[in-house]
This record gives C-alpha cells, sequence and structure tokens, in this order.
DNA sequence: ATTTTCAGCGTACACTTGTACGCACAACTG
DNA sequence: CAGTTGTGCGTACAAGTGTACGCTGAAAAT
C-alpha cells in the first residue's frame, strides 16, 4: 500500500499526508501502538472476567480471533511485518508480540500458583501459544465462517496440549 | 521486488524475464516448488537418519533453522506470503505448510506406536509445532548467532513440551 | 543446409510513486 | 483584533513500474 493509495482512500491531497505523518512508516508505528495498545488491555480484561469462570483458555482464543477477524488489516500488517526484513516497523511488531507473550507467562504463573500446580517453562510455553494463535488466526482470515469455527476449537486443544505439556515437565523433572 | 529488480540482479533486460517466467507470481510459484520440494525431502531424511540415534526433536529443529539459516530469501518469502492476502502464491506457500505438517504427523504416529506410547490429536500437535518452528526461525534470521542457539536450543523445548502434552492428553482422556 | 525455437536486446508508452514548493483558509491564542 | 498554527490544495518533477513490439543471433531440429 502507498502513500498515495492511503491519501485517496482517506479523502485528501497526496501530500497533504504529510500533515499526519512524516512517513509511510509513520503511519505504521502509529497504528500498531494503537492497536498494540488495545489488543494487551483486551485480552488482560478477558483473563480476569475469564479466571472467575469457566476455561480461560476459551475464553482467551475466542476474543483475541474476534479482534483479529474484525481487525483484518492491522493484524495481518502487523504478524507479517513481524516477520519481515529489520525495520523500525518490524521492531515496533516484534516488540508487541513480545510484550503479549511476557503477559501471558506472567498469568500462567499466576493462575498455576493459583492452583497449586507447576508449571515448567512458563514463558516458552507463552511464546508457543502466541505463535500458534496468531499463525492460525491470521491464516483464517479468508475462509468461510465453518472453517472459522473448527480453526477455533483447534486452537483450544492445541493451547491445552501445550499447558499440559508445561504441567507434565514440571512434574518428571 | 519488482520485476525490473529482478532482471537487474539477474543481469538481464527487463523485457527478458518474460522469456522464463510470465509472471512475477510464476517466479514465485517457481520457487516455492523447487525449494519445498527440497525441504520435505530433507526432513524426511533427517527423520530417518535420527530415529536410529539420538534426539529426533533435536535433529529436526537443527536441519530446519539450518535451511531457514541459509536460504533466508525464500523462507522469509514463503512464511510471509502464507500469512498473505488470498493468491495463488498464497495457496501454494499454505499447501507447503500443510505438506509438511500432515508428513510430521504422519512420523508422529508412526514414532508413537514405535514406542508404544499412544498420543492424542497428533494432527494438531504436528500443525503447532510448524508453526513454531518456522515463526521463531524466521524470527531468528536477523540476530547474532548467540541469540540463534538459544533460540534453538528454546524451541527444541517447546516441541518437547508439545510432544509431552499430546502424550498426557491421551493418558488421562 | 535449412528451418524453427529460444533467449536476449533496445525502444517506447502510459502509469504510479514519493516528495518539494508555495498558497489558502480555518481555528485557536494572544 | 492581529498572529500563529494546523490542515488542506494544485502543480511539478524525477524516478521507477509493467509491458507491447519487433529485431537479433545462437542453438537445436529437421
Amino acid at each position: 500500500m502507498s502513500l498515495r493509495e492511503v491519501a485517496r482512500l482517506a479523502g485528501i491531497a497526496p501530500t497533504s499526508f504529510y500533515r499526519h505523518f512524516h512517513d509511510m512508516e509513520g503511519l505504521g508505528l502509529a497504528l500498531i501502538e494503537e492497536h498494540g495498545a488495545g489488543l494487551l488491555t483486551l485480552m488482560h480484561r478477558v483473563r480476569e472476567q475469564a479466571s472467575e469462570g469457566q476455561s480461560v483458555i476459551r475464553a482467551s482464543v475466542e476474543t483475541l480471533f474476534d479482534y483479529i477477524f474484525s481487525n483484518q488489516g492491522v493484524s495481518r500488517m502487523i504478524l507479517q511485518e513481524s516477520l519481515a526484513r529489520e525495520s523500525a516497523f518490524r521492531k515496533a511488531a516484534e516488540k508487541l508480540f513480545i510484550t503479549m507473550s511476557v503477559d501471558l507467562a506472567d498469568f500462567l504463573v499466576w493462575d498455576a500458583e493459583q492452583r497449586g500446580v507447576p508449571l515448567s517453562h512458563p514463558q516458552l510455553a507463552a511464546n508457543s501459544a502466541v505463535a500458534i494463535l496468531f499463525t492460525t488466526g491470521i491464516a483464517l482470515l479468508d475462509r468461510p465462517e465453518d472453517d472459522r469455527n473448527t480453526g477455533i476449537e483447534a486452537a483450544i486443544v492445541q493451547l491445552r496440549m501445550i499447558m499440559r505439556g508445561a504441567e507434565a515437565m514440571a512434574k518428571s523433572s
């Protein structure tokens, strides 16, 4: 997507773009910052609410996928850019994923303590979860709703599997 | 990367590009096909050799990461394109990852039978493994060797965790 | 030996891209 | 009220893009 294309969609002259962002990179960074913050708080809230109820995993997956589905463009861009060649852009996207992973890991250890279940390598478990969630989430974007629903169920099983693995490794090591 | 840029690097005139590929997409498809086939056989071979020796997981991770590190451009392109908007290009990349996952799942059930250990949801375990391996592999590309090595060890732990989880789920369900 | 195929070339065209420059009008500030 | 700041515009340009066309010469096939 080019600067001119953005300007066209925004209904302004190409040169007016500079009034808002110095760069195309500037726009990208702003988008990441905005949506990144929203996503982080969203996941926090879901964990708080769900931990008083049923499955945190199910609630988290459904919430995150909902978010991705209703913000297709940005979500895809962030993931894609986090895998691109070095740039300020990529650094920001990577940072977001790292923050999400760390947040999740924090919750995992808290939850494990709560339940009195030891957990080995919580950070690595969180990294796995984030990687799986985003790649499968984005891959589901252009698919019919049936595929999306089975994809959600699959992701839930995958996350459960990781948690079971982390618990099993803690017991036998 | 533009058609003209490719032609420049190939040392031919822009218009001569058409003698070899009808399209930029044609080039991409050819690259995916070529490297995809190589990658699949490479992983097959590694599993055969390693199953007579030590850790299959370690051998697989090291081999795959070696491949990614020595084929940075194509590897990154394939993963990135598999997450892009619908296109022939994306379909090919997605197909490669699906094939890799299915191959891995086949091996997992064979190996589990061999060892007399039940395994639940082998296909989902394989999907997780492939997603984790590629995203972390690509993310390690622009990093110093130290990071790469710790990344490899981390990936190994993550895969072990998934396998332990799949075994645990099979026992208790 | 003749023909066909192949891979290269240069020229040309219409189009898009980023961006520099300066002007106009609103809104807010003093 | 005058002044500053923010946001818009049109024009212009150099560079890059895909691709249509037709010419060459070598290699391969007949």
